[in-house]
DNA sequence: CACTCATCTAGACATCGTCAAGATTGGAAG
DNA sequence: CTTCCAATCTTGACGATGTCTAGATGAGTG
């Protein structure tokens, strides 16, 4: 819908070529996955020759590293989302953030497994891993703010982060290669498994009072 | 040691060539990493033409499920050991198996990231999908063995069995691509980073005893 | 001993990422 | 407005890769 369409272009300067290149780059992620990616195909979505790319992105990976860069933006605005849309106290906001995360693998498992599980990435990339560093500044706060402390300062502090971050993460890449014996497909059921999980990885009893 | 070396074979027959290229393909993945590994690069190294490959496995993608199956028991005999070595009590059993699964990923990280998170595997296949059930089986009956019950028989059971796998595995996934904040260098680590994952799966207090 | 056929080699092809050289044109400089 | 530079894009090429075909080899069977 938003995409140029196959007819050739007017121009012989496409104009917007770095966005057309990542949005046909996301829709190659989504349709060939992370290993049927090709830039070619990318090239070819945004209706221009196999070598344009070049001009913008060195590398196949640098404009991985790209995608995965605003993947995860994205990634980190579905988790806002769902602490927007939760009670303010501390602990229905990590259980929300831990739905978000479990949402956007159910809902983006090819970006989801380039920025987590993808070899082509450059992590020393600034715009990736501001993102990242962002994403953790963002679990570190949620979790201190449950536990009371600064999780950085106590070794305990760094276990609950591992914790959480830990049993979400399994959950997520788990379930999205369907390896776990639970249903995740409906909104409650990842709703509920956040907090069964994360209630878990902090030692507390679930509250179980999911909504949609 | 074990792999034929690059001088070329006395016979035109390799005689073990389907063994050969498993070992080649260890050799391929340990250094190369999963999206660096090359069916041609196998062939090389097992001292063979580029096109000897396809006699034995009908894909690139069939060798490296073959691959993977290898790897699958031999994650299975390391978490094993471990179990042997631990005492024969539910808890610290199934603890030994979090910290085996924890060395796996640590020592084998390219073996590991091709078993749990590439996109190339036939996991229709035989051998893979044995290997992975048995995994999985071992799981369930020693989760089962703590809980005191079949955990098949109860959502509690299910969410537990999905719990302690979560968070293992998170752990090691993250682990591997060095995002969590903890060390993990050390054998010790390994150990008491299992007990206190897994304690928290189960809702249950560490016994932090871990020796190496 | 002869022969069969699984095994292996050599060559070719399409596709991929990348590089080099040239065409085009937007936009700054005069 | 004109000139011209430099960024942008195209075309063509190269090496590498997976896979296919045809033919060479020889181990083991009858």
């Amino acid at each position: 819908m938003s995409e140029r369409p196959p007819s050739p272009r007017r121009n012989y300067h496409h104009g917007d070529l770095r966005d057309a290149l990542l949005r046909a780059g996301e829709a190659e992620l989504r349709d060939k996955g992370v290993e049927g990616f090709t830039l070619r195909g990318c090239a070819a979505r945004a209706g221009v020759s196999h070598a344009a790319p070049a001009h913008h992105f060195v590398d196949a990976n640098a404009l991985l590293t790209a995608l995965a860069a605003q993947g995860y933006r994205r990634f980190l605005a579905t988790q806002q989302r769902r602490k927007d849309a939760a009670a303010p106290n501390p602990r229905d906001q990590l259980i929300a953030a831990g739905r978000g995360y479990i949402d956007f693998a159910r809902d983006n498992p090819e970006m989801f497994r380039l920025i987590f599980a993808s070899g082509r990435l450059d992590h020393s990339n600034a715009d990736l891993s501001a993102a990242a560093n962002d994403a953790y500044g963002q679990l570190v706060a949620d979790v201190g703010a449950v536990l009371g402390y600064d999780p950085h300062q106590s070794e305990d502090g760094l276990l609950a982060v591992s914790a959480a971050w830990s049993i979400v993460h399994g959950a997520a890449d788990l379930l999205i290669s369907g390896r776990l014996p639970i249903s995740w497909g409906e909104p409650a059921d990842a709703a509920r498994l956040a907090d069964e999980l994360v209630s878990r990885a902090l030692y507390q009893i679930p509250t179980h009072a999911a909504g949609s």
